[in-house]
DNA sequence: CCAGTTACGTTGGCCGGTCCAACATTGGTT
DNA sequence: AACCAATGTTGGACCGGCCAACGTAACTGG
C-alpha cells in the first residue's frame, strides 16, 4: 500500500534551501493560525514587539527596526490604531514625523500574542528535543546573521543623475 | 558608531519560525540568482528533478510528486517544452493524460543546475562547518517530515451536498 | 536668506508564489 | 446506461515583498 510519489525528489530533500522553505510552510501556517485567534497578522506582532522594545518611534524608525517596508507601514499602523493598540501622533519638533506609541491595551495584546506564538513554536518543533531546538536556533541564527544586510536594505544609491 | 536599530526585535530573533523565514530570504535569493544564470526558475528545477527521478509521468503525477499545483503545471511544462528540455505527448492508452518526458538536453540542463545550486547552498551555509551543516539538514528534515501532509494536500472533501 | 539636498509619510502598482473554483473531456464502476 | 472520479486547463483571488513617484518638511552650504 505505497502512497507512491507523495514525497519530493531526493535532490530537493537534501537541499538546505529547500528544507528551509518547506519548514517555513508549517511555521507560517501555525503562526498565522495562532495569531488569527486574536485577529492579528504577522506584521502586527512584529510592529507591537518593535514598539515594546524601542519605545515610541516614528514610522521610518519602525520600518528600519523591522522587516516591514515603509510603504506597508501605513496600513499596518492604521489597523493597530483602529484596534486601539497604538496611537499615532504628529511629532511637534519635526512635523514630518508620526510618532507611534503602544497603548496599555497594546501591551496586553502583546502578552497574549507571546503566549499564542510560544504555543505555535512548540508545535512547530514538536519532534525535536530541547537540546535539538537550541541547536536549530543557534545554527539558523548563524546563517541569518551571516547574510544580514545582504539584500534587505534599500537598493544601492544609484549615482546616475 | 552603532547602526542603531538595524536588527529585529529580540522577541523575533529568538523565535524559530522567524529565523526560518529570515533564512529563507537569502536561500531564495541565492537559488533564484543561481538559476537565473541558466534562465530557469525554481519550479523548473523541481520539475526536471522529479522527471529525472520518476521517469516519464503525467502532469497529475508530477503535481503529486512536487509541491507544484496542477493549475501552475501547465505553464511550467509549456516553458520547459519551449526550451526543448521536456516533451509533452498524449498518452494513447488514456487520452486525458499528457505524458511528460525529459529530453537529453533536459538532463544536461539538470546537471548544470545541480552545479549552480550546489554553489548556492555553499554560500547559504558559508558560516557553518561541515558538521554543523549536517546537523542543520538533519534537524530541518525532522521538522519537515513531522509536518508532512499537514496542510499541503487537497482540502478535505466537504461532504455537504 | 536661499537653493539644493535629504528625510518622511503616503499612494499606487508590480511581481512571485500559493491556492482554489469551474469546466470540458475522458475513463472507470455498477 | 448512469453515475462518479480523474485529468488538463483557464481564470482569478490572496498575500508578502518590493519599488517608483510625489508632496511636505527639515537640514545644509553658499
Amino acid at each position: 500500500m505505497e502512497i507512491a510519489g507523495r514525497s519530493a525528489p531526493a535532490r530537493l530533500r537534501a537541499m538546505p534551501s529547500w528544507l528551509i522553505n518547506q519548514a517555513a510552510l508549517p511555521a507560517n501556517r501555525l503562526v498565522t493560525e495562532g495569531l488569527a485567534g486574536a485577529g492579528m497578522r504577522r506584521y502586527h506582532f512584529s510592529l507591537l514587539a518593535a514598539l515594546d522594545e524601542m519605545g515610541p518611534a516614528s514610522q521610518a524608525d519602525l520600518s528600519r527596526g523591522t522587516t516591514i517596508d515603509g510603504s506597508d507601514m501605513v496600513a499596518a499602523v492604521n489597523e493597530l490604531v483602529e484596534q486601539g493598540l497604538v496611537e499615532r501622533t504628529q511629532d511637534p519638533t519635526d512635523r514630518r514625523r508620526n510618532v507611534v506609541t503602544i497603548t496599555p491595551a497594546g501591551r496586553r495584546q502583546l502578552r497574549t500574542l507571546d503566549r499564542l506564538l510560544g504555543k505555535a513554536q512548540g508545535e512547530l518543533l514538536a519532534p525535536l528535543s530541547g537540546e535539538e531546538r537550541k541547536q536549530l536556533v543557534d545554527l539558523l541564527t548563524q546563517v541569518v546573521d551571516h547574510h544580514a544586510g545582504t539584500g534587505a536594505g534599500p537598493r544601492a544609491r544609484s549615482s546616475s543623475r
